[in-house]
Formats: structure tokens, C-alpha cells, sequence
DNA sequence: CGCCGAGTTGAACTGAATCAAGAAACGTGG
DNA sequence: CCACGTTTCTTGATTCAGTTCAACTCGGCG
């Protein structure tokens, strides 16, 4: 396996910053790892979430009910964090469900937990600020792609930055995150666009 | 005027969080202000930009070129930041161009002296946390808005955010920023739709 | 085996893009 | 203050990428 060589804290500092040994006594606290087979439910629609999950090992989807249909929001993977991002940061019911889609390890720590580690320690405040960046960018590279692009310039990009997605998530997850139907996507993957 | 009662630090903090004495002075004296006139631009397609600008009174919108079409990717106005938030974040040149729609009064800092800030006063570096928060909020609600609603949809979404906006900003920006054209958005807005 | 969800394929349909004129608003210089 | 050119916005006709609806294939698994 990838990454069963480092602890949580180093894949953490290794994905956006040092923090001082302090820091990560605190964090290594704070957080707590939990572990869940495929398709477990982490956050339904309608809940209150405070939590923010650090995948270690597997993944998840972030997705939505618009008109019964199901639309996939966000995927994450190893090293990378998720919540049910309307609920975390803005103290609402959660539109989202956050699913896994493998047998998953992570860990999970409370929003008021983490505003304490950030308020006492400038180092977590940073790697919080750096972590929303890297969000916030991928957030921006999605907008410009549904902006203008074809559906199968959508796919290429997603492709160019995930190879191995279609290894990992059913296309038809794909497809709404990428805002087309299965059809569509199917047709694209065929060459036939 | 709405504004003019107001220190341009006030305003930071009223739109964030509050700063120490101490973080107040010193950003007072590492940015600076700067006005122009409509139709300036702050920041040209090649460019290394490691600007980032405060709004103070006016608008300003970042737009790349796609195929020689004008695409609009986000506006600015008063009290929030702007920059070209790829050469800014990622050290590469801007594939965006940032204008001035009206005469505008801003503040400006470059990079490395926010970095200096950051590194020197915990709540500043809250503060960019805070931002950048806010901002990758608002991309998530586009990408939603992007990925599967229709013309009429988005246009409501938008107008229910900014309900001005027509008003300062021409529809062929607006259109881009929706992801459709001048036409759809003329004829969306005539209830044509 | 036979079911069931995932993926593909086909045919018809549709929302939005494109192409092409015009009309209205704007601002600049005389 | 008006004339003129430019930009902005609208309207119409046509085209097209992608959706919808429906049928079919395939692989996994009870």
C-alpha cells in the first residue's frame, strides 16, 4: 500500500504544511479514526454536519437530490479532506449525502474542535487557509470547464487530473459530476461524440 | 455614498473578522490605494500578477479568452478582494485579464507582503482563511448552478444574489458568467425562455 | 440459473448556440 | 446640443450538442 509507511499527521503536512510538534500532539488528540465499508452513509440530506473528514485510505462522494435525480458533487480520494461543505461552513441542514465508495479509512474531527486547534495554533490556522485554496482552485478549474466546454472536453480534463477514476467510481457518478448523462458519457467514452 | 464613513480596515473586518491593533497598522502600511478610471486594466492574459486588490468603491470583473470569445469568470465589488486567482495562487502566467467596469478605488498588496503578514499575525492569516472561504462557497454554488440548471435557472440564481447587477455590468458579461450567450440571456430575461 | 444494476446503443426530441439583421443607447468631437 | 459611429441589446431562422425514452447486453451474485 501507498501510504501505510507515514501517520496521518505526515500525510497531512506532506499535502500542505509543516506544523510545529505541538501542533500535532493536539491534532493527533483531537481527531479520531474510524473506519466503514463500502456504500456507508457519512452525512444524509437534512442533517446538521460538523464533522471534517481526512480520507486515508478509499474514498467518497458528495451528492445531491435535484428533482430525484442524483447528482454527484465532489469525489474525494487518499490525503484529501471532505465534509458536507454547506452544512460545515455554514451551520445549515445539509443539502448533500456523503457516501463511500470503498471500504474506507479516515479520520474525523468536529468543526468546534477544529476552530479551537486553528484559534490556539497559527500553524493549523494556516494549513486550514491552504487547504480551502487548494479547494477553491479545483472549484474554479470546474467552473471554467461546465462554463464552455463540450462534454468531452469535460471528460479529458477530469481524465488529465484523475487517470484512474473510472477504475474507482461508476460512470454514471462520473457523469453527473461532470453535468451530462450516462448516455452522454457513455458516447463520449466511445469516440462517438 | 455608502461607504465613506468607513476606514478601508473597517470594512476588511466588518466583511471577515476582527484584527488586533497591531495587524490594523501594518496592513495600513503594506497596502496602498489606487484609483482609475472604467475600462482600466489591472491585469493582462501572460502575466505574472501577484496582485491581490481590495474594492473599495466600484466593480471589476477577471475574464480569459476561450477560442477569441470574451468569457467573463467572476466579478468584484465593493468590500470584496480580486485577483488573478491563478498566477496569484499557483506562480504560473495569468490566463486572465482583470478590468475595471466603472472608476474604481481599490487597495493593493502584493503576495509576498500578504505572506508576510500571514506569517507574522495569527489573525490575519485568519482572515485570508476567512476569504478564501467565502470564495470557494460562492464557486461551489456556481458549479451547482453550472452543472445542471437550465438558462432561466441560473439567471435567477444570480439575480437573487445580485439584484442589481444589470444594472452595472452589460449582459454579454453577465451571459458568459452564466455559461450561455448574449442572445439566451436576452431572450431568458424577455421570459421567452 | 435468473435477477438486477451498470453500461451501451438507437431514435426522436429540445434547449441553447449560431448566424444574421436590426434597433436602441452611449459617448465623443464638432 | 446635435450628429455620427460604436457598442449593446434584441429578435428571428436555422442548426446542433446533448437529453430523453426505450430496448438491449453484460457481469456479478443470490
Amino acid at each position: 500500500m501507498a501510504h501505510t509507511q507515514h501517520s496521518p499527521i505526515d500525510r497531512l503536512m506532506a499535502q500542505f504544511c509543516p506544523l510545529s510538534p505541538a501542533s500535532q500532539a493536539e491534532i493527533a488528540a483531537a481527531w479520531r479514526a474510524v473506519e466503514y465499508p463500502k456504500g456507508h452513509v457519512l452525512v444524509r440530506e437534512g442533517q446538521h454536519s460538523d464533522q471534517l473528514f481526512f480520507i486515508l485510505e478509499g474514498c467518497a462522494r458528495a451528492y445531491y437530490l435535484k428533482d430525484g435525480k442524483d447528482i454527484t458533487d465532489w469525489f474525494a480520494f487518499e490525503d484529501h479532506f471532505i465534509c458536507a461543505i454547506v452544512s460545515y461552513f455554514l451551520f445549515v441542514p445539509s443539502p448533500h449525502y456523503i457516501e463511500l465508495l470503498e471500504p474506507t479509512r479516515l479520520m474525523v474531527i468536529p468543526r468546534a474542535d477544529m476552530q479551537t486547534l486553528c484559534d490556539r495554533h497559527h500553524d493549523i490556522e494556516r494549513l486550514g487557509r491552504l487547504s480551502t485554496t487548494q479547494t477553491m482552485l479545483q472549484l474554479q478549474r470546474r467552473v471554467v470547464s461546465l462554463q464552455f466546454e463540450s462534454a468531452q472536453q469535460r471528460l479529458e480534463n477530469l481524465l488529465a487530473v484523475y487517470p484512474h477514476i473510472t477504475q474507482r467510481v461508476p460512470l454514471h457518478h462520473i457523469a453527473s459530476f461532470l453535468g451530462m448523462t450516462p448516455e452522454t458519457l457513455s458516447r463520449v467514452r466511445a469516440g462517438k461524440a
